[in-house]
RNA sequence: GCCGGAGUGGCGGAACUGGCAUACGCGAUCGACUCAAAAUCGAUUGCCCUGACGGGCUUGUGGGUUCGAGUCCCACCUCCGGCACCA
């Protein structure tokens, strides 16, 4: 008898499916397209190749090729593409360490990553394989860049940015961890720069209400991305400086409080500071804080708990509601991203602006009636964030607070002097970067027609080949001179090209509908593919992209079907995330020196048993430590499947006949159709595939406990037969190559092209039950009892039992519970 | 501070709609096979009392509802994740 050889097996049917092209399909309109069949478009997130595939990358992959297999063998078409998001920093760090292009090292791993997923047997449809890094696909990326400048939705502005000094180059948002640079540590600074933006805010509210079009994302991501997105309900005030006939319109959620405005603050970056200084003996004062402030880090700035600082600037402003003159300031706990980088201060009724007013000893006013013990800092109880009586209001006094707050903002549109607004936390999207190793923005700028976008037939926009690939402050492709200088499309004068790139995110925003078409040359998609296998009916990926990437994909889907190029509003409708692999209780990474490598485990066990074991090892959308002994356990128990196999292959099992199986060959094949249920079930509730595997290890152990009895006689060898084919069929998601050399050894054919195994209900059903019986809800005894048996004759058996009657010795019965098919309880007393 | 999630054996975890707590895996102990070891197969394994039969206790803590609570309700503690001077 052979051993379980993984290495053998493996590589067979990785052979079979390559060569055969199994996990293909067709578009609608090409040849083999299923038109009768429902599709499922199954996909996770594409990697960003780096190096090699980490653990991270085999537990999605693992989990949703899981996904892919159990729904083809429920009769869907399923689309299981596969690509790389290839554009992005750590190559072009690396090219600026070792000077080896950011192309060439982007393409070595590439060919790890294909090579891995092709030997850890994932299901793929290699022929939609697609890099975001190639010509072929950036032009575009290139080509939705010029769709969305047509449409107002990409726009040049100057704005503050996120820039780290040591690296000299601007950071996106999501690479500033806690005010620092992620890849040095630095304290980021801001800086003004004149950079492109995509309209995501116009988008805000349809990115909140189309949380109704999902059909299944996990609670906690939509919460996230709905504070995130960070809806306030308020009103906009118009505040004007007399002296200089300057209106300063805030937003506030309290325009209730407007009557207990004692102050007016701007934020130091705000633009009309300096002509309300200019020439005045604040000037010098305003300037060296404003000064003072921009060199404070962003970690710095943010820190609450320390104290409040400001300028005042010597003028003042009139509170609309009731023309008092109040004065102005300057501080950088007002910030100029959020709002219109203007406050009206309420100090009697927040905790901020009560810090500055005691701070710079300005007046604090009750408008609002009430004490909350938790805030309230002085002897009248203030300040005070929550409801009451109005006071201090003029003719609102008395009211409730909620009351006069829409009476008050009425009064305020009546005069032109503010409206109800909504404001939002979201921020357009930043999307150049001035790096090298990204999408070219298709833009050039002309001395006389100013911003002129590149035509659509001149596309794409190729990137340059360059040998410095080190950040000075600008994109390293302005280096470039030959690329940079070109001549104008509109007018055919001089021009120089745009230098920044697009974030990497741009090239992931819509990956997923350029796999239904990857080798269009013609346009970006077909319209006709795209509508037959959109949205995404199941996306798996890491929770760390919950708003990042799933908010940009769903803009992005949003405003293509607002062009008319899509027809979904959604891209992906279900979505799972799974949890994260860590080491010793630790987040792997090479410094610490605990990673994983997922082709080592692949090499010593078999891709079969890496796959499962991530599976196994809780559930999947929970995190988990790794653990050699726990690899070791799964590899245990398929080799046990497999000898199982081996033996009753050996002993030659027939077909199984479920009607006339009898004692253990019937307990055993009740045994394997009760995996097959619970299987199934796990799958469908939310893919808990480690019960699911659970399942199969304990028929398989069931098998093994009675297959010597059974070998005897012809029905008894089917029926372990029948367990070792179940077993393979149902471990056939997790562990393909197992499953089908298994299958095709026991039932001759392709276990991929057979249905879903379906439980026989007369097998599951079972003629006895264990009665469990408690006295005063204590288990005193367990009965074997018809599952037919009525309430009184499981109340009699119940009352006979020998352990039962000890405890009713002397004691009256007041209550008996019985719950036919499960238990009975006795109250005594 | 706000939002979200979780606390179950030595460890990872299971338990459907309120009905046998600890499935499955790991680890540990013992046995079979072996000259021996590994591998494999089998048995035992929540804690406490008992020679045994048995009994008592146990799902972060305290209370409640119920014939019956890991599951429902109230209060609290701890840990993890996200956001955070958001006006």
């Amino acid at each position: 008898m052979s051993g379980y050889d993984p290495k053998a097996i493996e590589a067979k049917w990785q052979r079979v499916w390559a060569e055969e092209r199994t996990w293909e399909v067709a578009n609608p309109g090409q040849p083999g397209f299923e038109a009768e069949k429902p599709k499922s478009y199954v996909l996770e997130m594409l990697p960003y190749p780096s190096g090699e595939p980490h653990v991270g990358h085999l537990k999605c992959y693992a989990v949703g090729d899981a996904i892919a297999h159990f729904r083809r063998r429920h009769g869907f078409e399923v689309i299981h593409p596969m690509g790389y998001d290839a554009f992005g920093l750590p190559a072009e760090n690396n090219a600026i360490k070792t000077g080896e292009p950011p192309r060439a090292a982007t393409e070595r791993s590439i060919d790890s990553f294909r090579r891995q997923f092709r030997e850890w047997g994932i299901s793929i449809d290699w022929s939609r394989e697609l890099g975001t890094h190639t010509p072929e696909y950036y032009r575009w990326t290139q080509w939705i860049f010029l769709k969305l400048f047509e449409r107002g939705l990409a726009y040049r502005a100057e704005a503050p940015v996120q820039w780290c000094p040591v690296d000299a180059t601007v950071l996106a948002n999501e690479q500033v961890v806690d005010g620092r640079c992620e890849r040095c540590g630095t304290p980021v600074e801001q800086r003004r720069l004149e950079q492109w933006f995509f309209r995501i805010t116009d988008y805000a509210e349809r990115l909140l209400a189309d949380f109704e079009l999902l059909e299944s994302w996990p609670e906690h991501v939509v919460t996230m991305q709905r504070n995130w997105i960070g809806r306030s309900e308020g009103a906009e005030v118009v505040f004007r400086c007399e002296e200089l006939g300057l209106d300063f319109p805030v937003f506030t959620t309290r325009p209730d409080t407007l009557f207990g405005a004692t102050f007016f603050v701007l934020a130091p970056e705000h633009p009309e500071l300096e002509r309300l200084v200019a020439g005045t003996p604040a000037e010098a004062a305003v300037r060296e804080y404003v000064n003072r402030v921009a060199r404070e880090s962003v970690e710095e700035r943010g820190d609450e708990a320390r104290p409040k600082t400001g300028v005042p600037l010597g003028r003042s402003v009139v509170n609309p509601v009731n023309g008092e003159e109040i004065p102005m300031f300057v501080a950088d706990y007002v910030l100029m991203e959020y709002g219109t980088g203007a406050i009206m201060a309420v100090p009697g009724h927040d905790t901020r602006d009560y810090e500055f007013a005691r701070a710079f000893d300005l007046p604090v006013r009750r408008v609002i009636e009430g004490v909350d013990p938790e805030t309230a800092r002085d002897d009248e109880g203030l300040p005070y964030a929550g409801d009451g009586a109005m006071t201090g209001s003029g003719r609102f006094d008395g009211k409730g607070n909620r009351e006069a707050y829409a009476e008050i903002v009425a009064w305020l549109e009546s005069e032109g002097r503010g409206k109800a607004a909504v404001n939002y936390r979201l921020r357009d999207w930043l999307v150049s970067r001035q790096r090298y190793w990204g999408a070219p923005i298709p833009v050039v700028y002309c001395k006389e027609c100013g911003i002129v976008p590149v035509p659509e037939d001149r596309l794409p926009v190729e990137l340059p080949e360059i040998e410095d690939y080190a950040p000075q402050g600008r994109s390293p492709l302005a280096a470039a001179e030959e690329w940079v200088a070109t001549e104008c499309p509109r007018c055919g004068g001089a021009a120089r090209r745009e230098t920044d790139t697009m974030d990497t995110f741009v090239d992931s925003s819509w990956y997923f509908i350029r796999y239904l078409d990857p080798r269009n040359d013609a346009a970006a998609w077909d319209r006709a593919a795209a509508d037959h296998w959109l949205p995404v009916d199941q996306y798996i990926g890491g929770v760390e992209h919950a708003i990042l990437h799933l908010m940009y994909a769903r803009f992005f889907t949003k405003a293509l079907a607002d062009i008319g190029e899509l027809g979904v509003q959604e891209p992906f409708a279900s979505l799972f995330t799974q949890g994260m692999i860590t080491r010793d209780g630790a987040k792997m990474s090479k410094s610490k020196g605990n990673t994983v490598s997922p082709a080592e485990y692949v090499e010593r066990y078999g891709a079969d048993t890496a796959r499962t074991y991530v599976c196994f090892m809780g559930p999947p959308e929970r995190g988990g430590d790794w653990s050699d002994e726990g690899v070791e356990g799964v590899n245990r128990f398929l080799s046990r499947l497999w000898r199982l196999c081996e033996e009753v292959e050996g002993a030659g099992a027939g077909e199984v006949d479920s009607a006339a199986a009898e004692g253990e060959a019937r307990e055993l094949l009740a045994k394997a159709h009760w995996a097959i249920d619970k299987a199934t079930r796990d799958f469908q509730r939310g893919f808990q595939f480690n019960t699911a595997i659970a399942a199969v290890m304990e028929l398989v152990n069931e098998a093994y406990r009675v297959k010597d009895g059974l070998y005897g006689d012809p029905a008894g060898t089917a029926a372990v037969g029948f367990a070792a084919a179940t077993a393979a069929s149902l471990i056939f998601p997790f562990a393909p190559h197992l499953g089908a050399e298994v299958w095709e050894r026991l039932r001759g054919d392709r276990v991929w092209e057979r249905p879903w195994p379906q439980a026989d209900p007369a097998l599951l059903a079972s003629d006895t039950v264990t009665l469990v019986v408690q006295v005063n809800g204590k288990l005193r005894d367990r009965i074997e009892a018809a599952a037919d048996a009525s309430e009184a004759e499981l109340l009699e058996l119940a009352r006979a039992s020998e352990k039962v009657r000890r405890h009713l010795d002397g004691k009256e019965i007041v209550k008996e519970v019985v719950v036919p098919g499960k238990l009975v309880n006795l109250v005594v007393r």
